[in-house]
DNA sequence: TACATGTATAAAGTATCACAGAGTAGTGAG
DNA sequence: CTCACTACTCTGTGATACTTTATACATGTA
């Protein structure tokens, strides 16, 4: 999908911080699997600027870890107030997708 | 609903122009209309910069007609390029909107 | 050695929206 | 007549988030 850059402002960090939440997770397998989900253009360097948004914001926790190749993955898990900002995040997509499904559909 | 902001990136263009194409339209109106919509927060200046860029990108056709209150009204008409625009536009949101809930749902 | 893959980081660039203020035009109150 | 209020447009400055690009490190393979 092109030219979706502008649309994924605001709704990016709320997509990592979710896979965050599920389990335990690093920077490069999350590019992979924003990938996989579809956002195909998603490289490295954007994901790298979400999580140290995140870790900045104090919304998770890292650890580093050796991996099997390459420099140590640093991995992230939630904490309480990533998962407040969380729900807060998917109540704010909530509200958005409905109110612009009404305008597309013309009941607005 | 707090901190849209981020979020009406890349998408409040879009409803502008969808605003246009069901019927000629002004700025102060197309701003009070989205207020209604539910997009309280909405200014005109937010409002006038998108329609500027509309009218850059050759998307609008403009006319001034006098108004029975106030300064002229600009009004924006909506032309063939906006018209595919604004197809490519909802195509854009359907797919976002489609991977996002199946995030949201825990479907990927 | 060269190259591909996995992994992290940072700087500079771009686009969109928010905020604030100024300016134009008509109407009704004092 | 002036003031306030509503309707209406325009513009400049700034905040924020995503993109691009480049650097660097580690290991395995041709």
């Amino acid at each position: 999908m092109e030219n979706l850059t502008e649309m994924l402002k605001g709704v990016l960090e709320g997509c990592v911080l979710e896979l965050i939440s599920r389990q335990e997770t690093y920077g490069y397998e999350i590019t992979r699997r924003l990938n996989a989900l579809g956002f195909a253009d998603v490289v490295e360097g954007t994901v790298y600027t979400i999580l140290i948004r995140l870790e900045r914001n104090k919304l998770v926790e890292t650890t580093k870890k050796p991996s099997e190749m390459g420099p140590p993955r640093k991995f992230f898990a939630i904490n309480d107030a990533g998962r407040e900002e969380l729900q807060k995040f998917w109540e704010r997509w909530t509200f958005l997708s409905s109110k612009m499904n009404d305008i597309k559909e013309r009941k607005a």
